[in-house]
Formats: structure tokens, C-alpha cells, sequence
DNA sequence: GTAGGGTTAG
């Protein structure tokens, strides 16, 4: 037995008037399909479940349930189409691979990629259609490597992928920045003559050369395309800008004939990123429609280079001007509040969270456990942290990064423990930060901290950064093992990172431990500054030299790995 | 009227 409760009271109303209208003409599947198609969606929807309960099979089942599972799952019926899963379980339905594919849609719109995939797994025949989509799914909500192995996976099937395939995959090439699987793609798109035809795989390829900083590739792909769109436009402005190429970004910017407002958000963002906040602002004044993006760019913008203050300040002008705020300005001003220590405009962006209806939103969430634990309102941060509907990972690193920086390494760890129990979920790079910073802070064993360093490589594949590599650092310094310190920089070879080194040196000051701060310092410290400050105005002879006369010197032995043996890693392949 | 899959800003 279906039900099918609609909440909405206007539809009730509504229902009253057209009801009979659709009830007297809806005893066949062809007038329910065609009202779900144009109007009086409700109606048609009792009429349905009507139907479907006095045993009505639909002549052509698959279409009528596949129109009935896309009418009520856009209008968030989520019962209904649970419940219609279940009726195509039990009616035998689930080998139509069509209905499978509707049904897919649905649990990835309600965020059930976990059903989607079940579903998927359960299906005797998926189609092109299947793969792609659960493929899109896992991209879209940001789980790239599950994404990408699940497209080498239909690689090795018999099925053939097609255009669709390779967008959402690219998308995931160029946020994991892999730009030697995204070449490959890019070849595989090629031999299969797909590269001409398509205005969509076109523009992924240049946002994928884009962001893995191969602005050269881009252009080419750009320069190639037969048919361009305003996306096509948009992704080439962004893979110059972000390349450090704001002039030929300018340039292009100039050539294109319809530029949108995500074109002008680019250019804020590139400014922005350059600290050139008047031509920023000059953007912001000038452009045809900003939106809320708009003004959160340079928000960010002022968070990122650390002006707080002005942050705030632009946040109060955002409000004044009627900028509609959504779930980023609140998290943004919140980073903001958070540095400064704030608590009352904390509360006050909380509460405007909750009138917004913004505050169960994981980004703003995050941001509130964020800003009450670094205001050290502990309490306030779990509050937020237990009560949150749905946690993703953001939310847990969150809280844990609120026991580390509080200095409650128990807490911590029983969290981070209660985190390798969620069966969704996988501790990434910065939960491991979190944890390690933690225990290079507080009296914990070395052999736990040791413990999950290696947890991180061996057990989550995750690549130390040299960011955990410092937190390793600093817990050794802090027992004296200073020269055990000294190895792990070598070892993992962040001998030409000033950052590890200026935490070796850190640590051994604060150990006051003269001797070796000076062995640290005299020998390597100052090539290294140089070499970073070289590096950064990109005198590469200069670093070049630099990094011959420490290696003559015998201070450091450059570590050689396979590029493409690192990037396995990277994704665990 | 042919249903189910794709790309860009934070």
C-alpha cells in the first residue's frame, strides 16, 4: 500500500478545485503521465498512488514510474519515492534499466550516493547512463578518487564509455590536480574523435589543464575548439589567472563576446588573490549583475591575506547594500570573527544563520564549531558539533582541530577514534594534521604520535605534507630527539623546505637548546631562505646554484622519485 | 511532447 502525503496547505486548496477535474479523467496511466508532465502535479500524483494501489499496472511501467519518480522527487517527496522503490522491488522492475537509472537520480539528489551506489551494484545490466551517473555522483560531492576508480572501473567493463564519461572524470583529474591521467583522458579523447564535436569535454579539458597548471595545453585546447561558449570563455580567462597570467587573462577577457557574471567573479578573485583590492572593487562597482559570489570573493579575499578587520567591515557593507547572504558569506565572515576573537558578532552571525535558515548548512556549521572553539567555548563548538544533522568530514576535522587547539588531546583522540567507526567516512590529510598537531602540543606518547603518522601513510595512503611533517617535528624537538627530527625532514624529503626547517629550528629554541639550533641554522637555514626567496621571483639559476652548493657541501641529498609512481600513490590506484 | 548521465567562480 503507497501513501502519498503532500504537506504543502496551498496545494490542499489548489487540490480541492482541480481534484475532481483530474479524479474524473484520471482512470487512465496516459492522462496521470501527461498531468505530471504539464501541470496540476499534486493531483496527478494522488491519482497515481490511487491507481497504483487498486492494482493499475501502467500498460508501459518503466515510463510512467520513471516520470512519477522524477515529478516527486524534484517536488522532495522523499516517502513517495522510497516508497515506488519499493514498489519496483516488489513488482520486478529492478532489471529495467532505465527505471534503475531514475531511481539513481533520485537518491544522488537527496544526497544518498551510498543507495545510489547500492542500487547501482544490484543492477543486472547498468548502461553507459548507470556508470556515468553514479561517476557524476562521487564528483559532485567532492569524493574525486572514488570518482576516478569507479571510471577506471567501467574502463575494464564491457560497457562503452562515452562524451559524459569523461567530463565528470576530468572535473576529477583537475581538482586532485593529476594532470598525467588527465592527459591520458585527453588522448583517449582524441583517438576516439570526441575532442571536435563537443563544447562540453572541450571545456573540462581546458579547466583540467587550467588547474593542474598547464595554462599552455589550455590555450591549445582553447585555440582548437570549433565551437566556443561562455564557459569555454570563462575557463580560459581562469586557467591564465590562475596561472599567475592575469594580463593574457585580461586579454582573452577582452576578446569575449558575452561575458557573464562568472566571468567578472573570475577577475574579482584574480585581483583579489593579487591583493589589488581597488581593481577588485572597481569590478564589483562596474560589473552588469553581481551576485552573492560576487561580494564573497573579495570576503574572502580579506580573510585569505588576513585583514580580518576589514573583513568584518565589508561584511556590514554587504548587509547594508541588501546583498542577499548565503551559506559562504556567513562562513567566511565567521573565519573572520574567529581570528579576531569576537564571541558577541559570533552570536550574532549564529542567530543570523538560524534566521536565514542557514545554520544546519555544513559550511556554516563548520565555520560556527570553527570560531567557538578558537573563541575556547568548548562547550558551544560540541553543542553545534552533536546536534548537526548530517556531518561531513569538514564538521569532524572541525572539532577535532577545537580539542587540538584547546589542548585536549583525549578529547581528540576519542574523537578521531569515534571517526574510523563511521562507515562513510575516511580521515583525510587534515584530520591527520589536526591529530599529530595535537600531540606534538601535548604529553602524548611518541609512540602513539609516531602510531598515526604512520596510520596516515600506510593505512589511508594519504602523502605527508611537509605541514605533518613539522607537527612529527615539533613532538620529537619537544623530547629532545632533535637529530630524529633532522631525519625525518631528509627522509621525506623536505630538505629544500624552509618550512620544516624553520620548525626544527623553532622547536629547538623553544627547547633552548643552543647547539643544535645553531648546527640547524649555520648549515642549512640560510641556503634555504635563499632558495625559497629565488624560487619565489623565479631566478631558477640562482636556486639551481644554490641547491649545487648545498649539495657539495654534502647538507642535503635531493630525493628522486617517479612522478607518476607519487601520483599512483596520491589516488591510490 | 521520448523520460535516465556532463563543464566554469567561492
Amino acid at each position: 500500500m503507497l501513501r502519498f502525503v503532500s504537506h504543502k496547505v496551498t496545494s490542499r486548496v489548489y487540490s480541492t478545485t482541480t481534484r475532481s477535474h483530474v479524479g474524473s479523467t484520471a482512470s487512465s496511466w496516459t492522462t496521470v503521465v501527461s498531468a505530471l508532465a504539464r501541470s496540476g502535479v499534486i493531483d496527478a500524483l494522488h491519482a497515481a498512488v490511487e491507481l497504483l494501489n487498486d492494482g493499475d499496472k501502467p500498460d508501459d511501467a518503466s515510463s510512467a514510474l520513471v516520470h512519477l519518480l522524477r515529478v516527486s522527487g524534484n517536488h522532495g517527496y522523499v516517502s513517495l519515492c522510497r516508497q515506488l522503490h519499493g514498489y519496483v522491488v516488489k513488482h520486478g522492475f529492478v532489471s529495467e534499466t532505465r527505471l534503475s537509472n531514475s531511481l539513481m537520480r533520485f537518491y544522488k539528489k537527496s544526497d544518498s550516493l551510498e543507495d545510489a551506489h547500492k542500487l547501482f551494484d544490484e543492477m543486472p545490466e547498468p548502461d553507459v547512463i548507470s556508470w556515468n551517473s553514479l561517476v557524476s555522483g562521487y564528483v559532485q560531492s567532492g569524493r574525486f578518487k572514488e570518482g576516478l576508480c569507479l571510471f577506471l572501473d567501467l574502463h575494464r567493463s564491457d560497457v562503452v564509455p562515452n562524451e559524459f564519461s569523461f567530463t565528470a572524470v576530468l572535473a576529477a583529474c583537475a581538482r586532485l590536480k593529476i594532470s598525467w591521467l588527465g592527459a591520458c583522458i585527453h588522448s583517449k579523447i582524441v583517438k576516439l574523435g570526441m575532442e571536435k564535436g563537443n563544447v562540453v569535454v572541450g571545456n573540462c579539458l581546458i579547466d583540467m589543464y587550467g588547474k593542474c597548471g598547464s595554462m599552455d595545453d589550455a590555450v591549445l585546447v582553447f585555440r582548437h575548439m570549433e565551437e566556443k561558449d561562455t564557459v569555454s570563455w570563462n575557463a580560459i580567462v581562469a586557467s591564465c589567472s590562475r596561472n599567475r597570467k592575469l594580463e593574457l587573462g585580461l586579454w582573452f577577457f577582452h576578446q569575449m563576446p558575452n561575458p557573464d557574471t562568472v566571468t567578472y567573479n573570475e577577475l574579482i578573485d584574480a585581483f583579489v588573490k593579487s591583493e589589488d583590492f581597488n581593481s577588485a572593487f572597481q569590478i564589483l562597482s562596474c560589473m552588469p549583475n553581481p551576485n552573492s559570489s560576487s561580494w564573497n570573493t573579495i570576503l574572502t579575499g580579506y580573510v585569505n591575506s588576513e585583514q580580518s578587520r576589514e573583513a568584518t567591515l565589508f561584511f556590514t557593507k554587504m548587509h547594508s547594500y541588501g546583498v542577499r547572504l548565503d551559506e559562504y558569506s556567513l562562513s567566511i565572515v565567521l573565519a573572520a570573527i574567529a581570528a579576531l576573537v569576537v564571541v558577541p558578532w559570533g552570536r550574532v552571525i549564529h542567530s543570523c544563520g538560524l534566521k536565514l535558515g542557514l545554520d544546519s548548512r555544513v559550511v556554516v556549521a563548520s565555520a560556527l564549531i570553527d570560531m567557538y572553539s578558537k573563541c575556547g567555548m568548548l562547550k558551544q563548538a560540541e553543542l553545534m558539533f552533536w546536534t548537526m544533522p548530517r556531518k561531513n568530514l569538514i564538521a569532524w576535522n572541525a572539532m577535532i582541530y577545537g580539542y587540538a587547539r584547546n589542548g585536549d588531546s583525549t578529547e581528540a583522540i576519542k574523537l578521531f577514534s569515534q571517526l574510523k567507526q563511521e562507515r562513510f567516512l575516511k580521515p583525510d590529510g587534515i584530520t591527520f594534521l589536526n591529530l599529530l598537531a595535537v600531540c606534538s602540543h601535548c604529553e602524548v606518547p611518541m609512540e602513539l604520535t609516531l602510531g598515526y603518522f604512520e596510520m596516515m601513510v600506510n593505512e589511508y595512503g594519504i602523502k605527508p605534507r611537509v605541514e605533518h611533517c613539522c607537527s612529527l617535528i615539533r613532538a620529537m624537538a619537544r623530547r629532545g630527539d632533535i637529530w630524529q627530527a633532522k631525519k625525518v625532514i631528509q627522509e621525506f624529503g623536505f630538505g629544500f623546505d624552509g618550512v620544516a626547517w624553520r620548525a626544527l629550528l623553532g622547536a629547538c629554541s623553544a627547547g633552548k637548546d643552543l647547539k643544535a639550533a645553531k648546527a640547524v641554522a649555520g648549515k642549512i637555514y640560510v641556503y634555504i631562505v635563499m632558495s625559497n626567496l629565488y624560487a619565489y621571483h623565479e631566478i631558477w639559476r640562482e636556486v639551481s646554484q644554490i641547491r649545487k652548493i648545498m649539495r657539495e657541501k654534502g647538507v642535503e641529498k635531493e630525493v628522486g622519485s617517479s612522478w607518476i609512481q607519487e601520483q599512483n600513490v596520491a589516488i591510490q590506484l
